[in-house]
DNA sequence: CACGGTGCCTGAGAGC
DNA sequence: TGCTCTCAGGCACCGT
């Protein structure tokens, strides 16, 4: 499932291969590749040049020499991959770009959209700030200059709820999904389930830099291909499934301790911990 | 304002 | 073999 990671990984790939050219066509697919909430169909970005490739937690945006930009969200199955027009069309594409290249050789010529579970999505809008609309609510997340640790660490010691739906959530700290809101809690030894109120600030300072640090390595990684749903704009899968601690290691033992890795439901999600680490 | 619950979606895998 | 059911979890939205 592309998290902070994964979109990074794929932002990346996108900027080595997508700046400076121009977008020839635009074309979408299905009904819900477009997000309603767009303020025009995709093709109003036909002639516009990709100036740069940004990230926001897991949100993604083109900046092109217009005064709107493309966002992008890959949900939970979406890829954005970059290959040749020649290249078959893949049984979930959902939208493709055109790309105008100097060079006859050049292969990689189209952006291709492809989202088994249609809940990622492409959006035109309009950029206030540098910032899309459909971003400006979100977070920092952990590798942006402007995020403020303390600020963030407040902000958490006052919530009244769990602090695994609180590392969910995209308001107060953005770009943490379900593996890595796992993986951070038993780097930190803490309970997905304790209340954020009852936690000490050091604590909460713990389980951020825990996130970033394990973040940081799966970006090393190429990210994790845990459900064979992710890829990069290659389409290769990454490996940091391999060094996960605790996320899909039910019964596994804990690599500290031994204990048996437990899996429990709740806030309609699955969260993976050590019972003995994670008290 | 804070927070919990629900809906959207498809294919893999389990169970019968 | 083939049917039905459950599960996976991103974000937006709604009600309390």
């Amino acid at each position: 499932m592309p998290e902070l990671p994964e979109v990074e990984t794929v932002r990346a790939g996108l900027a080595k291969y997508v700046i400076g050219k121009r977008i020839s066509s635009a074309q979408s697919f299905h009904p819900r590749a477009l997000k309603p909430a767009s303020i025009a169909p995709l093709s109003a970005i036909v002639g516009a040049k990709i100036i740069s490739v940004n990230r926001r937690g897991k949100f993604l945006w083109l900046k092109l020499d217009r005064d709107f930009t493309l966002t992008a969200h890959l949900g939970m199955s979406g890829q954005l991959l970059v290959q040749s027009s020649k290249y078959p069309a893949q049984s979930h594409l959902r939208a493709k770009l055109s790309l105008q290249s100097s060079s006859l050789r050049s292969s990689k010529d189209e952006i291709r959209f492809i989202d088994q579970r249609t809940f990622g999505w492409l959006s035109v809008e309009q950029i206030i700030k540098d910032i899309p609309t459909s971003v400006a609510h979100i977070a920092f997340d952990p590798f942006e200059a402007e995020f403020d640790l303390k600020s963030v660490v407040a902000k958490i010691k006052k919530r009244k709820s769990a602090i695994k739906p609180t590392l969910l959530n995209q308001e107060i700290i953005s770009g943490i999904g379900n593996i890595y809101a796992d993986e951070a809690l038993w780097r930190a030894k803490i309970h997905p389930e304790i209340v954020c109120e009852d936690l000490s600030e050091s604590e909460i300072k713990k389980v951020i830099s825990s996130a970033k640090k394990v973040m940081q390595s799966a970006i090393t990684a190429g990210g994790t291909s845990f459900d064979e749903q992710y890829k990069n704009v290659n389409g290769e899968a990454g490996y940091f499934a391999r060094s996960l601690s605790v996320y899909g290691r039910a019964g596994e033992p804990c690599s500290r301790c031994r204990t048996g890795i437990r899996r429990i439901a709740f806030a309609n999600r699955s969260s993976h911990f050590c019972p003995r680490c994670q008290r």
